[in-house]
DNA sequence: TTAGTAATGATAATCATTCTCATTAAAAAG
DNA sequence: CTTTTTAATGAGAATGATTATCATTACTAA
């Protein structure tokens, strides 16, 4: 298991996938597909939208959220829920999952070989072909003590 | 790695849970609790909504939603993502973890040792201390064609 | 009982996401 | 290289799940 923490390989850009997958290339698509490329974060729809507003300003949220969801529906993109009401989105990588620190919030990403095997014999047991799975890992950092805000009460 | 089918186990209810935990326990939240313990499946708000009102004609959607949040912040229930926009909710038992249908939508439960562990490895190894986890996992029923619906070109 | 506090029901407000539709751009056909 | 056909876009309206507001009701603690 090793943490991840370069940034993106560009191995495969997803402007190329794109391509690969047969998927018709406009100029708001192939911007969508910059800005996720050079995101190594895990960006919400409205910041997506943002940094390709920065690039072009006639960019429109609803074109997002379609091609957004055309990238995802190829296999292209991954939709990451945690927690808060939005949607976050990254270049699909099947080999890592997500620690977020409860306290900060922030996102970590790690690799398990021994977690992606054991999630497919796991699919296999029950009789399923893996398609694929969704993991957060929800931690506090240790040595840190646990600080909730409680109200008190002096009598 | 077992599956799980037997209904859930009445050993400790909702209810008693509810009073352990401190939680002042009013009509609406004993009843919205009492459906809960009675719910074997995954039912989404509006569903856990219409139970109640079975039950009791008066029930305020906008109860449900304060009360199941108030449980959630307890540690009692969970909330499950199941891609559709509608949050799911069972009474949580930190011991099993689901499998999705991706041709059905039915949702199977399963429980893992070696997972529970392995998960608890990775936060460590990564320097935190579990609070909890999220693992849905996607597949499609061995021995069945995947038939996605594809445009064919004839020339 | 009687404050004082918290929970409820009804409904309005919010916010992420999806839909509509007129316009524009791309692909196919000529 | 125009014309025709089809798909994609931008703007904003519509939707739908969830949250906030507020007057009313039900607990709790003296």
């Amino acid at each position: 298991m090793t943490a991840t923490k370069e940034k993106r390989s560009k191995q495969q850009s997803l402007q190329e996938s794109c391509l690969l997958s047969g998927i018709r290339m406009t100029s708001q698509r192939r911007l969508l597909a910059s800005v996720l490329d050079e995101s190594a974060d895990h960006p919400d729809v409205e910041t997506i939208y943002q940094r390709c507003k920065t690039k072009d300003e006639s960019t429109s949220i609803a074109s997002i959220y379609r091609s957004l969801s055309l990238f995802e529906d190829s296999g292209l993109i991954e939709k990451l829920d945690m927690g808060d009401g939005k949607a976050r989105f990254e270049i699909k990588r099947t080999d890592h999952d997500h620690l977020m620190d409860v306290e900060t919030g922030q996102i970590h990403e790690f690799k398990s070989q021994a977690l992606q095997r054991l999630i497919r014999e796991i699919a296999d047991e029950m009789g399923f072909d893996l398609t694929e799975h969704r993991l957060e890992i929800y931690g506090r950092k240790q040595g840190r003590t646990a600080c909730r805000c409680y109200e008190i009460k002096i009598y």
